[in-house]
DNA sequence: GTGGCATTGTGACGCTCGTCAAAGACAAGG
DNA sequence: CCTTGTCTTTGACGAGCGTCACAATGCCAC
């Protein structure tokens, strides 16, 4: 028989691998892993799973952009969180009653390894600290959804999407002679979604946004004025 | 030495031992919890842990009401949740970076459960399922900040305030020939708070809730109509 | 009782936002 | 080309809410 280190971590090539979740799985769970690791290419519109759907697995995205939403009743919905590269999505239906309470839909072109629910229950069970991690992850999206609650009682929602966009321009924004620009990956309905308003009163607060001079828009292509370069305004 | 037996589990009289998190808790960690165990009484306006204090144990409410607030610099505060008999708290502290996000307040007489951090994390060490009862109830937390984020978008102020109270009755409330009556543990700035609007508007939805003849207040006493009762008034 | 102090209710005002409606922009498909 | 559907913007209107101010109430210590 081959020596443990004979079968490397199926993680291991992974540049987020040092805080993965199953980073810290022993030598007896790597195998396990590795028999139930698969890696799955999503084009923007995929769903990797549906709401009310059943856990299948704990998938962490390796690239991309995939949006989690909640449908109402009334047919409406709400975009709850943004998953990014490094973010483990699923963990909330594994760890709790087994069944989505979101819809997974990438938005960008994305790439996520999955390992599947029996196989991550058993390596779970094997390797604590990986329980632990996931446990964390929960802790961070508690917190995501706790300061998303505080934000929403104390500030205006004009000063949350420019935050909002902000932190999208940071993620997918390019340096343009002074100026930061992106491709917007959402939609106006998304991002009132994020902010908590109508989608007319997005294009409203955009045009006074504009109107502060501190970002500029077409259609989907969005300019910001570099942070610091307070002085100049945009157009 | 007597046998593994002789040592009760400290939550063993508890009436809700059965779910409690250290229930999983095997013989070994049993006498680790026992040791590690304490009671704490508080009383209206104790603060069981502040913000930004480190975590000192994983606590456990078995009765009275405890809310969890946080702070933001320009002096206001936000109610986050509000903890009864059963729920645990401190966990999020004590799963994460070890700083209390949330001061802990009692609103009523309550009585806590302490078991102390370092005892804490051995158990958990020596018992997975421990951890994985902790790990669940973060992932209530988060159904119950996503719930609350998705009623926001979805929900009139006057309907959430009505949902709130009806809860609240359902909790603190006694039968009153036909209708159920409460004292509420509330002040207007707190139902306000978890409503997300401002005091002023709090008792300006109170009447709008009255003209409905859904419910009547004096003060802090409020009346409800029984639910199924929808044909008489109030007052 | 009296004097603070916190809590609560009320009024006025202005702004923001939701709602409804309509029109333009754009891509996909026939 | 036109049609269709989706996304986006804009306008008009009204209701609701935040803000400020002030009065009323209740509570507690003295």
């Amino acid at each position: 028989m081959k020596p443990a280190d004979a079968t490397p971590h199926p993680c291991s090539q992974c540049p987020m691998y040092r805080t993965s979740v199953w980073e810290p799985a022993g030598a007896g769970s790597v195998a396990i892993l590795n028999r139930g690791f698969t890696r799955r290419d999503l084009q923007p519109g995929d769903v990797l799973f549906a709401e009310g759907s059943e856990n299948r697995g704990v998938y962490c995205l390796s690239g991309g952009l995939i949006a989690l939403r909640t449908h109402r009743d009334d047919g409406t919905s709400s975009l709850l969180r943004l998953a990014y590269r490094g973010d483990v999505i699923g963990f909330r239906s594994f760890l709790g009653d087994g069944v989505h309470r979101t819809e997974a839909r990438a938005l960008l072109p994305s790439r996520v390894c999955t390992v599947a629910r029996h196989d991550a229950e058993r390596v779970v069970h094997a390797s604590p600290p990986v329980l632990a991690r996931l446990a964390g992850r929960a802790v961070d999206e508690l917190d995501a959804a706790r300061e998303r609650i505080v934000a929403t009682m104390g500030r205006s929602n004009k000063a949350r999407l420019a935050t909002l966009l902000t932190e999208l321009m940071e993620r997918h924004g390019t340096q343009e002679d002074g100026y930061l620009r992106m491709h917007l990956p959402l939609s106006r309905a998304d991002l009132a979604d994020l902010v908590g308003v109508q989608r007319e009163t997005v294009s409203r607060l955009i045009r006074r946004l504009e109107d502060d001079g501190s970002f500029h828009f077409a259609c989907r292509e969005v300019w910001m004025r570099h942070p610091g370069m307070r002085n100049r305004a945009i157009g």
